[in-house]
DNA sequence: ATACATGTTGGAGC
DNA sequence: GGCTCCAACATGTA
């Protein structure tokens, strides 16, 4: 289910329950729920593909990683990772990462790499990416240190749209393409949310599990690529490889078939 | 029905 | 010590 805009939507749900106190917190994950007890939440935010759940002098953190779900005020036929009552709310979260740390996020994540932050720096990005000229294009974008939220399918669909072939290297793009890059990661997470939120998300794939480019309508690639490994669907006809520049010390990149 | 997928981590091995 | 690789986790769907 869950890339960054996803938790930003469960983020958005939560709020409000904002001010309120825990009743009670159970659940199957390893925490010492009595430390959840009596906790009044402050507030609750999102750094990329992670919820955050803040108290006094701690917080929660929920990561639904590949498969992970929530209802509020419902249950599934599952035993939950962690059940929050709220008076007589209860919020309940499945197959999840569930962790308590005593610290302020705000010492932990920078929200400056978060794409759907309102600090979100696209000139730091940029900087991060040019430090790693040798970063596979794919391997950039899922790297959540410079695009806290985007996942595979925002990888593939921004490729596309940006018509960047996901075998090229950062250093090996022109810099307006690179600038290009940052400007989309972002834009195409805002999109994905909107096209979440109505639940039409999926008939907004241009390239993402599909067979054809709609684009000039010949067969599409489907292949692991990057040290990710992440399935990843390319039109090898519109997406262009870029030639190393000189120089820059990066590795040549053949153009497959 | 077996395999695979919107993700991350911790530990093994080098 | 540090880097890389892979198993592990867990569920819904084709």
């Amino acid at each position: 289910m869950p890339e960054g805009p996803s938790i930003y939507i469960l983020k958005e749900e939560l709020q409000p329950f904002v001010k309120k106190t825990i009743t009670s917190a159970s659940g199957y994950a390893d925490l010492d729920f009595k430390k959840l007890k009596g906790q009044k939440i402050l507030s609750i935010e999102s750094w990329g593909k992670h919820l955050l759940i803040v108290f006094k002098k701690a917080y929660v953190r929920i990561h639904l990683l590949m498969f992970g779900t929530y209802r509020i005020n419902e249950r599934k036929e599952a035993n939950p990772k962690l059940t929050l009552k709220i008076g007589k709310d209860e919020l309940n979260f499945y197959t999840c990462s569930v962790k308590y740390f005593e610290e302020d996020p705000t010492n932990v994540y920078d929200f400056d790499a978060d794409v759907m932050s309102t600090t979100w720096s696209p000139r730091k990005a940029l900087k991060k990416l040019r430090s790693q000229p040798q970063l596979n294009v794919c391997d950039a974008l899922l790297d959540q240190q410079i695009f806290s939220g985007v996942g595979n399918i925002i990888k593939n669909e921004v490729l596309f749209r940006i018509r960047v072939h996901p075998k090229n290297t950062i250093g090996n793009l022109p810099d307006p393409t690179i600038k290009n890059l940052v400007k989309e990661a972002a834009n195409y997470t805002w999109d994905f949310y909107e096209w979440k939120k109505i639940n039409q998300l999926k008939k907004h794939w241009l390239i993402h599990t599909k067979k054809i480019c709609p684009r000039c309508h010949i067969p599409a690639f489907k292949e692991y690529i990057g040290k990710t490994k992440r399935r990843t669907f390319y039109c090898d006809n519109c997406q262009i490889i870029f030639k190393p520049k000189k120089g820059s010390g990066s590795a040549v990149v053949k153009k497959n078939n």
